[in-house]
DNA sequence: TTCCCGTCGTTTTTT
DNA sequence: ACGACGGGAA
């Protein structure tokens, strides 16, 4: 039995429960994961079978952490720890002929999705300008999260007084569900749907399942929606042994379907239930958590609790005021390079969340004038870069002849002469057989309207996939190779010197890296099948590096679960915190949600935590004079007015370097901006590396990152160690395939693109 | 088939 | 300010 005194007493209740239902209220950084790795490894001890435990989660990166720890606690047990949506699509393949599937279906993500709306937009005759796809797709998401199918919700509808875009989206909605039919497809929402269906009309297999899986463990459980809920009480009845873990006050997802009354309602829903409260902080310092106290308190939908510490006081949260968006994010960068070079802060020890991506670019502009390495966490997403895109529609198709979406992004890419006209008709075809393009294409002869010659390149192009197909021997690095080798992919872009196309030929490579790190890491299991599901279910999130040694900029959404010692919140403003949109309809549910955003924020902050506003904000390129944020009333803050900040070079805290940075190029400029000349980049930094290439040396590197070498050329990272001016590098050249190490610091290489 | 230009609509987005 | 989409010209 192992130790549980380094645990607090309710810790400790949390995990020596065993049986029956359990609900953990965890405060911001009251060691919730470490209560449920600890809880897990306590189940295996009292005798439960690991295979009998199911934990799930929301994000791929709570899941890969989760797993770890408890790989530490006790080495070699396999549990299964899953995101909700991974749970399913792998409970859909063994189970796909129940709701009319293949096992080897597809997952649309959310722009193939848009695209198909779009599609079925334009086959309706809707304008898809006033009707648009997004809006729809979104309506029909949400009906989809409230479990309704196509004709529940017309049903609905009919009952209610309903919009026109109702009205268009119920009609989207059966010709959409139709089509993902005969694309042998699916979406992020119908995942977890079609599960439920499968559950609830299969008792047996229910109750298999619910036997099966006797130990369920379910994270941030204030964020399930309605299908979530379904699926977690489904695995729960004839043994109840579920344990929810969550805090209603950090429910901020509730605009996405998440209902938070499943969290408030557990204890009537299971009467039998435990109910433990971490209350106890070991994050954040007391002025920090008093403050989101007092904050919070103001919420009236929530579960009341106090939340404690030990910490020290430490600094007061602090409110800066500045004049405008570009002061605020300047200043901001000159305060962190401060703390840099006089307080021994680490870059990684500052985060900057905001609440809407569009303020992040002020901030990039500023963190590179001072030279400071940052990373965005979202962004364009690697996956949906056109190359990748391109290449990922070839596997789809080769793993699912009859995937829509991915037929009709590489049917004509190359261009092999079958057009739009040929495209339509195929289309007219088989939607009017219910089959799939592929089948129309296979069928080609039988299309009415058809050339000759398109019959004949459609041929080609079925035996062209048919011949990919044959390559698929299990790597996926392979086959992929084969497919580009096939369709000459890069031979436009080879030798090309223009930037342009080095950054395709990266990201093409970069896929491939993507493809064999498959390979290694899924060995003898792996296959296009599961190489596909990890993609089509990986995020931006999971992306973000904590060891990267770079500021995090991210939207307070992508915040949640993490922590930093620094922590700056922007744009405390109204109509940003709370944004526009919450306050329109006057919905107090939609404000509180808006307070929880903010206090999930304010609670990422271990040491110092700065709220920021302006007096005056760009919004949409039009200067307006911003209001004041009715939050910031209700906490205790101290007040620092920046906005006097004059760009003098002598400043009393500007750092020296900064500050030359400034005399390079704007000490005599009138206006008190610095603006985003190239030259100040490359002075400014010059004169604190002693290089002239300076601006290439804050982007920090990481693995499998592409970099340019001035003479050797492309090249992949594949190692590193050291930190700061100690940073090392190895980077294997494609050229030669030679490897060489370099100096982080003192490098020429420069990373291609923005991943 | 492609490319260029004018119009429009701008939250958050675990999967 | 900026990007995405759709219509029209080449």
């Amino acid at each position: 039995m192992s130790n549980l005194n380094d645990l607090t007493p309710p810790q400790q209740q949390a995990v020596e429960h065993i049986e029956g239902p359990l609900l953990v209220l965890a405060g911001p950084g009251s060691g919730k994961t470490r209560v449920i790795t600890r809880r897990i490894a306590s189940l295996i001890e009292n005798g439960v079978r690991p295979h009998q435990i199911l934990a799930i989660t929301f994000t791929n990166k709570a899941a890969n952490e989760m797993a770890s720890r408890v790989e530490d606690l006790i080495p070699d047990r396999r549990v299964w720890i899953s995101t909700f949506h991974r749970f399913c699509a792998r409970l859909l393949r063994s189970r796909a002929d129940l709701v009319g599937l293949q096992s080897n279906f597809s997952i649309l993500d959310s722009t193939d999705q848009q695209t198909l709306m779009r599609q079925i937009l334009n086959d309706l005759d809707f304008d898809t300008v006033q009707y648009a796809p997004g809006k729809i797709a979104a309506i029909i998401s949400r009906a989809k999260n409230k479990l309704q199918s196509a004709e529940e919700f017309e049903r609905a509808r009919g009952e209610s007084i309903g919009t026109h875009l109702d009205a268009v989206a119920s009609q989207v909605y059966r010709d959409y569900q139709q089509r993902l039919r005969t694309s042998n497809a699916v979406d992020f929402d119908d995942l977890l749907l079609h599960v439920v269906t499968i559950l609830s009309e299969n008792p047996e297999l229910r109750s298999d399942l619910d036997e099966r899986f006797r130990y369920v463990l379910v994270d941030e459980y204030q964020d399930t929606n309605l299908a979530q809920y379904r699926i977690v009480a489904a695995l729960s009845q004839d043994h109840p042994n579920l344990c929810v873990t969550g805090d209603p006050d950090q429910s901020i997802y509730g605009w996405r379907g998440a209902q938070i009354d499943n969290i408030l309602r557990f204890e009537s829903e299971f009467p039998q239930a435990r109910v433990v409260r971490l209350e106890e902080n070991f994050r954040s310092t007391a002025s920090i958590l008093r403050t989101a106290d007092c904050l919070i308190a103001n919420n009236v939908q929530r579960k009341s609790k106090s939340l404690t510490t030990s910490n020290p006081d430490g600094t007061p949260v602090q409110l800066l005021t500045f004049e405008d968006g570009h002061q605020e994010a300047e200043l901001i960068a000159r305060r962190i390079r401060k703390a840099f070079e006089d307080d021994g802060r680490k870059w990684s020890d500052f985060a900057i969340f905001y609440r809407v991506n569009s303020l992040s670019r002020e901030l990039e502009h500023a963190l590179n004038r001072q030279a400071i390495p940052y990373q965005v966490v979202a962004g364009l997403a690697f996956y949906e870069r056109a190359e990748v895109k391109d290449l990922l529609a070839y596997l789809r198709l080769v793993n699912n002849r009859d995937d829509r979406a991915a037929f009709l992004r590489v049917v004509n890419k190359p261009l092999r002469g079958i057009g739009k006209t040929t495209q339509s008709k195929l289309n007219v075809w088989a939607n009017s057989q219910n089959r799939s393009l592929w089948e129309a294409a296979v069928n080609a002869k039988d299309v009415p309207g058809l050339s000759k010659r398109a019959v004949g390149l459609l041929t080609r192009f079925v035996n062209l996939i048919e011949s990919m197909s044959m390559a698929d021997a299990g790597s996926v690095a392979d086959l992929m190779r084969t497919i580009i080798d096939k369709i000459d992919y890069t031979r436009p872009w080879e030798g090309s010197p223009s930037e342009q196309d080095l950054q395709r030929l990266s990201n093409v490579n970069e896929f491939l890296s993507a493809a064999e790190q498959y390979d290694e890491q899924a060995a003898d299991e792996r296959s296009l099948e599961g190489f596909l599901e990890t993609v089509s279910l990986a995020t931006d999130v999971d992306r973000f590096d904590e060891s990267a040694g770079r500021v995090a900029l991210m939207t307070l959404h992508a915040a949640k679960g993490l922590e930093f010692p620094a922590v700056y919140v922007v744009g405390v403003e109204e109509e940003l915190i709370p944004h526009k949109r919450s306050t329109r309809e006057n919905d107090p549910k939609q404000i509180e949600e808006e307070r929880r955003l903010l206090f999930v924020g304010m609670t990422r902050a271990m040491e110092e935590l700065y709220l920021t506003q302006t007096r005056r904000r760009a919004i949409h390129g039009r200067m307006l004079e911003t209001i004041r944020s009715p939050f910031l009333g209700e906490m205790d803050l101290v007040d620092v007015d920046c906005s006097e900040f004059e760009w003098a070079p002598d400043h009393a805290w500007i750092s020296q370097t900064a500050a030359n940075s400034d005399l390079g190029d704007d000490a005599n400029s009138a206006a008190p901006t610095l603006d985003r000349r190239k030259p100040l980049l490359t002075t400014g930094a010059a004169l604190l590396n002693g290089e002239s290439h300076a601006a290439e040396i804050p982007a920090g590197f990481s693995m499998g990152m592409q970099v340019r070498h001035p003479r050797h050329g492309l090249g992949t990272v594949v190692e590193l160690s050291g930190f700061s001016k100690r940073r090392t590098l190895t980077v294997e050249f494609q050229q030669d395939g030679r490897r060489v190490t370099y100096i982080a610091s003192k490098c020429p290489l420069q990373p291609v693109g923005s991943g």
